[in-house]
DNA sequence: AAAGCTGGTTTCCTTGAGGAAACTGGTTTC
DNA sequence: GAAACCAGTTTCCTCAAGGAAACCAGCTTT
């Protein structure tokens, strides 16, 4: 009579929080141009649409436009309709969205190490 | 005679590094498992491809499979073969793989800060 | 009135990520 | 020799992410 295995480290209560915390946070900052529309508006005070079409290397309208929504929502970017002659829109990220900038910033301190190392081919791993 | 608009912020060498890099981490720890596995690699000394596939609450042996794959190509994880009866693979995190304990401690915490901040529902934003 | 700007939306399409289930192959236990 | 276990692989399928291009509405310049 065999007794089927179950998981025995992420059972408790503490790892199931932790591993719902990266669902989470994964699933806010989703799809391809996320970290790459932040790190724009990070840089400046305010955007306008055509501007982050600029900015962002690649991205398309539609992409932009649905991936500034999913952050306005989450309250990452504040969208503001100026009166303008041509109406103009400017994006601005929010403190909240600031509070990404860790994430953001550990990553990308990662991956410019994981560059060196590439370069520098590690002796002996 | 209408001149067409650069990108400004975002073309300085400074700027492109930090764009590539956090792509490079980004392609490397994508997909929807690689955080789990490797949360879990993280936690305990090693484990067999049976145990992770009971710890990782959802993933399928062809997915497990895959991104394990993946991971030992990039060095975050060792795999080996043990000359037991019936044959046993101890995974293991590297310690290349643990340097990346950083982003994944700053993505749960905002993801823990996140859920609390729902749940207090801001009082004004 | 034609063309160009802003800030999008809509349509159509392709690709790939991911899942379920069956299968392999060697070993061991019943 | 039948059944079960480990560590996968293979096949088939679905769905969603993402891209290209056309379109739209309001306004301005020429």
């Amino acid at each position: 009579m065999y007794m089927k295995k179950k998981a025995i480290l992420n059972n408790n209560i503490v790892c199931q929080k932790r591993m719902q915390a990266i669902r989470d946070t994964m699933e806010i900052l989703s799809g391809k141009w996320k970290f790459h529309i932040l790190g724009t508006l990070m840089q400046s005070h305010s955007l306008r649409f055509m501007d982050l079409l600029r900015e962002v290397d690649g991205i398309g309208a539609k992409m932009l436009s649905k991936e500034l929504q999913d952050m306005e929502i989450n309250r990452l970017v504040t969208r503001r309709v100026l009166d303008t002659k041509p109406v103009t829109v400017e994006y601005e990220i929010t403190e909240h969205g600031r509070t990404l900038a860790p994430i953001i910033d550990e990553i990308a301190k990662w991956g410019i190490e994981y560059r060196e190392v590439l370069y520098k081919k590690k002796p002996r791993t």
